[in-house]
DNA sequence: CTGAAAGCGCTTACAG
DNA sequence: CTGAAAGCGCTTACAG
């Protein structure tokens, strides 16, 4: 038999559509003998309510749109992950769009979510170009991106973060650290605190970019090459992913890390944790940021209207092993 | 204004919702300046067909539900990024269903999946024992997974996998690899080859299971304890992961590797090689894995009664770095 | 306490 | 070549 509707159940229960459905939503007085009689015809039918036709009648559908570069990325794959749980106990479903680092196909998903009616949208991608969010008149969470004046943004306190890392690495001797990072513009917050601290130590900030759209195997080129060029006795790169490329650089170049090359990354996700826990990085609440983001956003959904406050940013937290 | 529908577009055109549908849907014979009158009213109102709505008149949802135990596993990301974009390619969106390594979640998930008429699944978490699968009545698709004598299963070849890293060990040397691995049971393939080729030089094998509901700190005890145990000189894991705790193991005991220990991973997500390019490991076809699951599944929802042959195993490769 | 009817935003026979 | 009407599977005023 084809799946059952509620027409199916309402005539094996011998009552009509509107009682099976108000038995299904709780709603209304019912006698707990026509419940029952709902309930068993619902049981042996194997009845499950669809939720397209309700996500048509409500303005609701249970869905949220999920943006991220890319789930292959172990720090996304974990934010997404603790997104995911958040929102499934929220009562929420999660359409994932993976851009694949690709600021066409995050335009093209815009565009798909809304088609799709999702109730809301969390996104961490890089590209703030891409137009569409300002259009976009569903709530929208930000993780660690400014995409608006609107958009609530959710991050880690990467001014704390950029600071505890540069602080760390003049502890620890490094008198030319120098930073690695995608892009190095006014609001990278990390950059700046790097900065910040040499500067007020009297050294002099050196600064290399590889870009987000920078394939893996030339930015791992370009690293190798700055740290070659500048010299450098010390690293902070605001990924852990950077900062194993200088870790590997300076295994074949035959440095000794920590005492010739001092490393620290950025993100601490459970995966590099478990895989390399001798790395020094400034851990990033994943968790944290994941359910905040959620909770966020669904509170938005229920009340579009609402003053944002700004978010505070979360705590991080300096994590010291052997790199250092 | 709200949101336009069918409705608002056919009275800016001055036509019925009828010819506006067919527009969209190209279908039957129109005039084009029927067709330029109803594509402008569409631009002006900037239009977009409801997806929901379009849902429930068709049989199809366009939805497919991915279920994985979670995407915080880099394996597990990657494929999971594979899969999407290749649905992507396919026209179909992915409904993200991280399992959180929860049985009773999976559960849960498979009867959601059906309430928002997904119109397939594919899968690849490992509680075997999550009943429904069986009784869903929809297309199903297995990542390295056997669900059911209908459900095809898309694998690496695992056989050829665990022969190749156990040959290797041994040829690097090795009298006394140790497998680790999550369960060992006979559908293990990978460690049936290991098995066979250690007996096949005269050796015993020795195999570990941690189990795959262990927390990792807890795996991380169980992998140092049998390794300090055994006195073993080689270590062949069934993912990457654990040969990285037998490394870290290894960098905290003061042995060497890989003259006093040798170490093979599985796996080979991009996240691993690029973290750490020195593990030998047995390379997966992670994004063919994605690929085929994606358009198996497609194909099964096209022709849902059609014949499946059994899928031959994809191909694996032996990576060899500085491990071993 | 329960039901008949309208409607969510579309598509698709069926007429013309 | 174009339109009026029924219907996808539900929910929700509105009657009774």
């Amino acid at each position: 038999m084809a799946r059952p509707k509620l027409q199916d159940v309402a005539a094996r229960a011998g009552v009509s559509v509107t009682t099976v459905s108000r038995v299904l939503n709780n709603r209304g007085y019912l006698s707990d003998d026509l419940r029952r009689r709902v309930n068993a015809a619902i049981d042996e039918l194997g009845y499950r309510p669809d939720a397209i036709a309700r996500s048509l009648i409500g303005q609701k559908s249970g869905l949220v749109g999920i943006v991220v570069p890319t789930v292959a990325d172990p720090f996304f794959g974990e934010l997404v992950s603790a997104i995911e749980r958040s929102l499934a106990g929220h009562g929420y479903k999660a359409l994932l769009c993976d851009c694949q680092e690709n600021a066409a196909r995050e335009a093209e998903y815009l565009d798909l979510l809304q088609a799709n009616r999702v109730d809301g949208i969390i996104t961490s991608t890089h590209n703030r170009e891409v137009a569409g969010y300002d259009r976009a008149e569903l709530p929208i969470v930000a993780v660690d991106r400014r995409l608006g004046a609107h958009i609530p943004v959710v991050r880690g306190d990467n001014r704390a973060g950029g600071r505890l890392a540069t602080e760390h690495l003049i502890a620890r001797g490094a008198r030319a650290p120098i930073l690695l990072t995608a892009t190095d513009h006014p609001g990278n917050d990390r950059a700046t605190s790097y900065r910040e601290v040499m500067t007020a130590h009297g050294l002099e900030p050196r600064v290399r970019a590889y870009g987000y759209a920078t394939p893996v195997e030339d930015r791992r080129a370009l690293v190798e090459t700055w740290l070659a060029e500048t010299g450098a006795d010390g690293v902070f790169a605001t990924d852990d992913l950077t900062a194993m490329m200088a870790l590997e650089w300076a295994h074949k170049t035959g440095r000794r890390v920590p005492e010739d090359v001092r490393v620290v990354g950025y993100d601490g996700s459970a995966a590099v944790r478990q895989g390399v826990p001798g790395l020094t990085t400034i851990g990033q609440p994943i968790e944290r940021l994941g359910a905040r983001a959620a909770q966020l956003l669904v509170d938005r959904i229920a009340a579009p209207d609402a003053e944002t406050a700004p978010e505070p940013p979360l705590p991080v937290a300096l994590r010291v092993g052997w790199t250092s």
